[in-house]
DNA sequence: GTCTATAGGTGGATAGAC
DNA sequence: GTCTATCCACCTATAGAC
């Protein structure tokens, strides 16, 4: 693997741990054992760097999308995977991190960083639709309003995840917000307005306080 | 109002727009015309500034959480508003902001960012355990889970929202991920797993793409 | 491609006068 | 409480030799 690109997988782990604004030129440096004025040849700025970053995470991505298969259902849970998958390493999704960021980051970042989310509205908003056009899925509103409750449910608590150290969290609150979409559990079909907390005793263990 | 809470209030604004690295003393100096040695004899560090910030922070939540009145879904909308309050004065909150940052920061800082969280999970588990009880909500599994999901998807909501520099991005979002738990709308207990697209074209207006 | 050396700036923090 | 003056570490970035 040459440089420039071992310094592009170094960038990524640090900024997505500590932020954008969190490392250094000296922190890439030290690990790739060169000096800061090498990583300057293979990156004239770290505007540049970062830039380079989120195209290669948004090239990712839109590969691991590409190779989500089965019906929507399935493939709303290998999303949440794509993003369980960061987590378990330690890290927060890029752009959501970049997204904190935002307001600090150069103008070509930040329009990357959109257009990673712009991709991800995409991708769901085809997946949901043909879903509810199957009747796999059901849901209220449009299909990109759906979708953005997804992605704010996972980038939100991939957040807080990761405040806690607990991966699990994730876990529960993307299958909870994935329960919401699917028509056919019979947790839905049974569920109603009003109390029916006595009769499914098993479901309320260990609520809080 | 003192120096101290001058300053404590310039520091807030810039950590929930550009992070809590995202500013430094010179940047409240200049703001109180103050110099940078005078505030560190309000703030001894940074980290006490920081620890300062959070709890002030948390204190202020509190307040406003002790003043929501009305039955469980009331309070859920209002609870809503007050992220919606925070993010159209182009804010992020503030410990979304600092769990983003989570590993940079001081112990001291860390600490406090899951108290403001374990607060709402607190008074969101009793709120929606309540409103259960009661009859005006519907939802499976735990009162925490369903907890969660909110923080999650309003912190993500915020988040997003502001990459966007659409407020209304966090409205919509906000609404759906409370739609969710109003069993009482007549969308729930029309809604079924088929397709019904078809049904209801008046919803389907202005889908993505 | 990588180095040494350095520029020019900003970071948080302290000593000590007023 | 606020100031001047200063410290030292760190930041991004560049010039120019090898």
């Amino acid at each position: 693997m040459d440089t420039a690109t071992r310094a592009l997988e170094i960038a990524e782990r640090l900024a997505q741990t500590r932020g954008f604004n969190g490392f250094s030129y000296a922190d890439i440096a030290d690990e790739l054992e060169i000096t800061k004025a090498s990583l300057h040849y293979h990156f004239e700025s770290k505007a540049d760097l970062g830039l380079a970053l989120i195209e290669r995470y948004t090239d990712g991505f839109k590969g691991a999308l590409a190779a989500i298969t089965g019906d929507a259902s399935t493939r709303l849970r290998r999303y949440a995977k794509l993003y369980e998958d960061v987590l378990v390493r330690d890290r927060m999704c890029l752009c959501g991190m970049l997204a904190a960021e935002y307001s600090t980051l150069p103008r070509s970042m930040q329009d990357a960083v959109r257009r990673f989310f712009d991709m991800n509205d995409e991708w769901l908003t085809r997946t949901l639709d043909r879903g509810r056009s199957a009747g796999v899925l059901g849901f209220d509103g449009t299909a990109l309003e759906a979708a953005r409750v997804l992605t704010a449910g996972f980038e939100g608590a991939m957040l807080l995840a990761r405040s806690y150290s607990e991966p699990a969290r994730f876990a529960v609150t993307a299958k909870r917000l994935l329960a919401h979409l699917n028509g056919s559990t019979a947790a839905r079909g049974s569920r109603a307005k009003q109390s029916r907390a006595a009769a499914r005793p098993v479901r309320r263990a260990a609520a809080h306080r």
